[in-house]
DNA sequence: ATTCTGACGTGGG
DNA sequence: CCCCACGCCAGAA
């Protein structure tokens, strides 16, 4: 069996996810870009449409690049991920993260 | 198999 | 800064 290079994508990505660290947040596209698929940023997002199973994820932390809850329609409700983020301290208005280059977690970075 | 769509990103105007 | 068009690629119908 794999340690846990041999997941399928959708796998790795939830990796990753839970990797982002409380009150921060990163972008679809510097996921893919770690897992070494930049041009299927696209995919992230898919990926994240499946991460309803997985209890981990915080899915709420990953964005679109400009810091927009793109996403936050496919939440329950429909402020839901706001409330997440902001619970954690991460400003949003008009579905717009505030200071995001500074919350901006980058697993190439960081990890 | 083919066609469309999409929680994106980049480039040009 | 905003808006538009194209590319990518996996899953759904």
């Amino acid at each position: 069996m794999s340690t846990n290079t041999d997941n399928n994508f959708f796998d790795r990505v939830y990796e990753v996810a839970r990797l982002i660290p409380y009150g921060r947040v990163t972008s679809y596209g510097a996921i893919a870009k770690y897992l070494g698929a930049a041009r299927s940023a696209r995919m992230v997002g898919w990926a994240m449409n499946a991460s309803g199973k997985q209890e981990d994820v915080p899915a709420h932390r990953v964005v679109n690049r400009k810091g927009v809850l793109t996403g936050k329609h496919h939440f329950e409700g429909t402020n839901l991920m706001q409330q997440l983020l902001e619970s954690e301290g991460v400003e949003v208005i008009e579905n717009q993260i505030q200071n995001f280059e500074k919350l901006f977690w980058d697993p190439m970075k960081e990890l």
